[in-house]
RNA sequence: GCGCCCUUAGCUCAACUGGAUAGAGCAUCAGACUUCGGAUCUGAGGGUUGGGGGUUCGACUCCCUCAGGGCGCACCA
């Protein structure tokens, strides 16, 4: 539709002998009253043509010729907008494409086939992932289903550490732990990690092995068993909530493989690395750094920076077009440098997008509590899903952009349960299943024929142009990385469904009307339960 | 001190990326269909978009500045 009026405005600017360089926008009208379309082209352009905008609307108006039974009204409002109002017919005519197409609708083409990674999670195994890492979590995942939806290939990757120096730590405490329970005398580091699961693995090493462990250095028995056990259990909680990657990837195989020296060498061939004081400095101010950075300690010791340089160029080198990663807001400091590194090294960093999502703050009885996993204060997602669901936990994670601070209030959370936001869609949907089961048991033919000119009260009509905005929202939500708009839209959806459902009864003794309304009501159910699937979200029959 | 993010209704957040009268949920108050699910619907109150300046046809959105909050600013990751 706006290619065809992006075509009949610009055969009338030419009429108007105007044409060159001025492509028609359009965007969808706040409010109804302001049609279905509009474009501000009369007002950009005005200046070129040397009139006011609004003649200049009115000049391109006269000329325009628009086929009636898409448009019936075009006028000129405000400032100088032309506002386009569709027929009814075209609605309808979308809504019998949203039956056609069903679990289909919505789908597009924007990607190609981009071969795209989506990079997050990454949490070290050190402890069970936190209700802060479920934000970066349930939105990574839901940036690669837009993705998936918009026909991107994509791969989920976690990237891991297993080798540093807070894992060195993770092993030394579950071996305390571990002297603790065969009735050694141990003092614990207030800096270790307390948590009780440490405690769990320690006994678990114990049940297996008695004291056999009792001279095990750390990095031993100890580490590889803490590792296992947090990842068994971080994948574990990954997978309720519909999450799973496609790619462990462990920064050990970037030593192991040499890409980490090699990026050294690479670029001390360039000039682009120098010896200070015992350390190997990268020259990142020639990039856009603030200031150089050392990416070899004088201990011989790789800064976390050179690996996650050489990762990146990995990514780019095994053939993604499009790299995404998702980061906590902790983080921001670091991507500058990944960047600069993979400039200097030739590569395009506009491949790679970095979307920062801020910091979760949990609100327990009035209190803020500050995370910690060393500290073991902190609360897991598991505990939280236990709490409140899957889907409750997805939803209240993408209602929101991810640039705001998002409060949890884990009080609330529980409470409101009932009634939280993401019940009021899947109550549209099951109550439309319900609707359906209705009237079949009633003979009515889910496919029968239906005459959807029947459909012309002012809620089908607003419910059928929600409807069609679809594909434009999951289009742009893909373009923009911003799920929360479409949990916003279905949010829309679902009001509209609501206020229908009150103002006109489905199922009625005139058969025809029954069967047009039943087909807006699967139009509507398929909808909601295609947005659900990228949010991945369930959508019930019954609740 | 420097960098990034944030500040919008009593509370939690939107605003189609510069558009027209800034919208939802919760909370408060007042109401609704004896037939399809009341986890619903209708209505009311509530705003100088943190303050000030600028850019332009037009600013919550862009620029400058001030204030407040979060996160960073290592030869930690």
């Amino acid at each position: 539709m706006k290619q065809y009026l992006a075509g009949r405005l610009t055969a009338s600017l030419k009429a108007l002998g105007l044409g060159g360089g001025i492509t028609p926008t359009f965007e969808k009208p706040r409010s109804t009253a302001h049609g279905d379309l509009t474009t501000n082209i009369a007002m950009v352009a005005a200046k070129q043509a040397g009139t006011n905008p609004r003649q200049f609307a009115q000049q391109i108006v006269e000329k325009l010729q628009i086929d009636a039974t898409l448009v019936d009204r075009v006028e000129i409002a405000g400032p100088g907008f032309i506002n386009f109002h569709f027929t009814d017919k075209f609605f309808r005519e979308r809504l019998r494409e949203i039956l056609l197409k069903k679990n289909e609708f919505g789908r597009l083409d924007a990607g190609h086939r981009r071969k795209t990674q989506v990079e997050f999670v990454s949490a070290n195994p050190t402890g069970p992932l936190t209700v802060g890492h479920g934000r970066g979590a349930v939105f990574g995942d839901t940036v690669a289903r837009l993705l998936e939806w918009t026909n991107y290939d994509v791969t989920r990757e976690y990237y891991f550490n297993n080798a540093g120096r807070q894992m060195r730590i993770l092993g030394d405490s579950v071996r305390l732990r571990y002297l603790e329970l065969i009735g050694e005398k141990i003092e614990f580091p207030e800096d270790y990690y307390q948590g009780e699961y440490i405690k769990e693995i320690a006994q678990h090493l114990r049940d297996q092995f008695a004291d056999a462990l009792r001279s095990e250095p750390a990095e031993g028995k100890f580490k590889q068993q803490a590792e296992q056990e947090i990842f068994d259990d971080i994948k574990k909680t990954l997978r309720r909530l519909g999450i799973a990657h496609d790619v462990y990837y462990n920064e050990n195989t970037l030593y192991e493989t040499g890409k980490v020296k090699e990026v050294i060498e690479e670029f001390r061939k360039r000039e682009l690395a120098y010896d200070l004081d015992g350390a190997i400095w990268f020259k990142a101010t020639i990039f856009g750094g603030d200031k150089d950075k050392v990416i070899v300690k004088s201990t011989g010791e790789p800064t976390y920076r050179l690996p996650d340089i050489a990762y990146h160029r990995e990514k780019l080198r095994r053939g993604f077009d499009l790299v995404i990663d998702v980061l906590g807001a902790d983080h921001v400091a670091t991507y500058p440098d990944v960047l600069a590194g993979l400039k200097a090294l030739d590569y395009d960093p506009s491949k790679i997008k970095v979307l920062i999502h801020q910091f979760v703050t949990i609100v327990q009885n009035g209190e803020v509590v500050k995370m910690s996993t060393r500290k073991a204060n902190y609360v897991t997602l598991d505990e939280l899903i236990d709490e409140v669901g899957v889907d409750v936990v997805r939803y209240f994670f993408l209602m929101r952009s991810i640039g705001s601070h998002l409060n949890f209030d884990l009080g609330l959370a529980k409470e409101q349960s009932e009634q939280n936001p993401v019940y009021y869609l899947q109550y549209a949907h099951a109550r439309i299943a319900s609707i359906i089961r209705h009237a079949e048991s009633q003979g009515i033919d889910r496919n029968a024929f239906h005459d959807l000119s029947l459909l012309s009260q002012p809620e089908e009509l607003s419910l059928m142009k929600l409807l069609t905005q679809f594909p434009d929202m999951v289009e742009s939500c893909a373009a923009t990385f911003e799920p929360h708009r479409l949990a916003e839209y279905l949010h829309d959806v679902a009001g509209g469904f609501h206020k229908f459902y009150h103002a006109h009864r489905v199922v009625t003794e005139d058969r025809n009307l029954t069967a047009a309304r039943m087909a807006l009501c699967i139009g509507v159910k398929t909808v909601l339960s295609n947005g659900f699937s990228i949010l991945g979200i369930q959508a019930p029959e019954k609740m």
